[in-house]
DNA sequence: ACCTGAACACCGTTCAAGT
DNA sequence: ACCTGAACACCGTTCAAGT
């Protein structure tokens, strides 16, 4: 963009005490808007300098690299999580489809960076590590044993991420499947996938609707009348 | 690596027939053994074309794009799947899971990839629809209605999903929490997530040992019996 | 300590030219 | 039709130099 022209005046050199231009956070609250916007590709180092006013290599000063930026996007979309207030309910059953939804909605904040924060939940940071304490709350005021808590919420995250995953890979939050699954399954050799045809074909008398949300609310209940009746409560 | 020599003889123009040294399917074939091999970003489309002793160009004639051969690879691994044996069982239980080990196995046949199929089995090819047959089929036998295969299949799915992530995103097989997830949850503040704190104390004397084929099979018997429980079988 | 400028070793892809 | 060579518009990052 500023391409051809002669670099913006700005004094080069160490600037004052308290005239920084730059901070990790002012970088990673600026790197988050661009791939908010415009997604994960268009954040370049070049593109984040360039936003912030300040020569590519300034960012090195304050972050190591270009992967040390999104791991600490990841990290910021954990923290909102974090501060967000904590799920309470009547119930145990209650209490963790608050925690459920809390996280969802943590990642589908950010639907071009889920991809990445799924990536790192694995390669966990403090940040993440608190983030399973409503879950283990719920569960452990149900009364299971620690090491069917520590199991019950590892499946309950995985269901979510995947879950997450799906969401973030579709734009819109309600689609049709009509146009696109039952187009797709009438193409099919009919040997190859009988029962999806048939199944199919019952689901396309009326109509074929998704609703995200209706979708994760049912995976939930199958998940809490999984935990109940597994872990005999 | 071959930067500065000339490059190596090989006639250009066009290859008289029946002598074509390229293909879709040969160039995939190189990129998913670079993948494999080295990882995702090792496959570029100048090292790609590289390890076919062709010029990166030649590529666009088989395949749009780089987009183009990393959904290509993320096809070949559906179609593995679509290949292997169908899971059959006594039961409808055993049938489901059946096809649910099939599944995450061939997610970790290639797990640098693992990340790239899953992004893309949301926008879904024909191969991708075809892999969902046997879990319509046990659930089918299983007497479910239409409407409720399809919301639970999509709950399994998800949760397989999500699970290969975190298997994807770690290395071995295998791997001791303690150093890991105690050390990290002991240098929490107090405040921050009491529940974790004390559950993690509690299972810290047993040896906190984590396998991933135990934790997919815990979590697929709470799927099971979560579908029983809530839809009624 | 913090910022800059130039340079290095890469990318994916377009386009015109070969056979 | 299929392959090539050169070129374009980018990347992330190193390194030496400024203040």
């Amino acid at each position: 963009m500023v391409k051809g022209g002669k670099a913006v005046a700005g004094r080069s050199g160490r600037p004052r005490v308290g005239e920084e231009r730059l901070s990790r956070d002012a970088i990673l609250q600026a790197a988050l808007r661009i791939v908010d916007d415009e997604g994960l590709d268009a954040m370049t180092m070049r593109r984040l300098a360039a936003t912030l006013g300040v020569n590519p290599m300034s960012i090195y000063h304050h972050l190591p690299n270009k992967a040390a930026v999104v791991a600490g996007l990841a990290e910021l979309v954990f923290a909102e999580l974090n501060n967000s207030t904590p799920p309470t309910g009547e119930s145990w059953q209650e209490e963790l489809l608050g925690a459920a939804n809390a996280y969802r909605n943590a990642l589908r904040a950010h639907p071009n960076l889920a991809f990445q924060v799924l990536a790192d939940a694995a390669a966990v940071s403090d940040v993440v590590v608190v983030t399973v304490e409503p879950f283990y709350r719920a569960l452990d005021r149900a009364g299971l044993a620690p090491r069917d808590i520590f199991e019950a919420v590892n499946t309950l995250i995985d269901f979510i991420h995947g879950f997450s995953l799906g969401e973030a890979s579709v734009r819109a939050e309600t689609f049709e499947l009509a146009p696109d699954l039952v187009d797709r399954v009438s193409k099919l050799k009919p040997g190859q996938a009988p029962t999806l045809i048939r199944i199919v074909d019952e689901l396309g008398a009326d109509g074929l609707h998704y609703e995200f949300d209706d979708g994760f609310a049912i995976g939930l209940s199958v998940f809490v009348a999984g935990i109940a009746a597994r872990f005999g409560l």
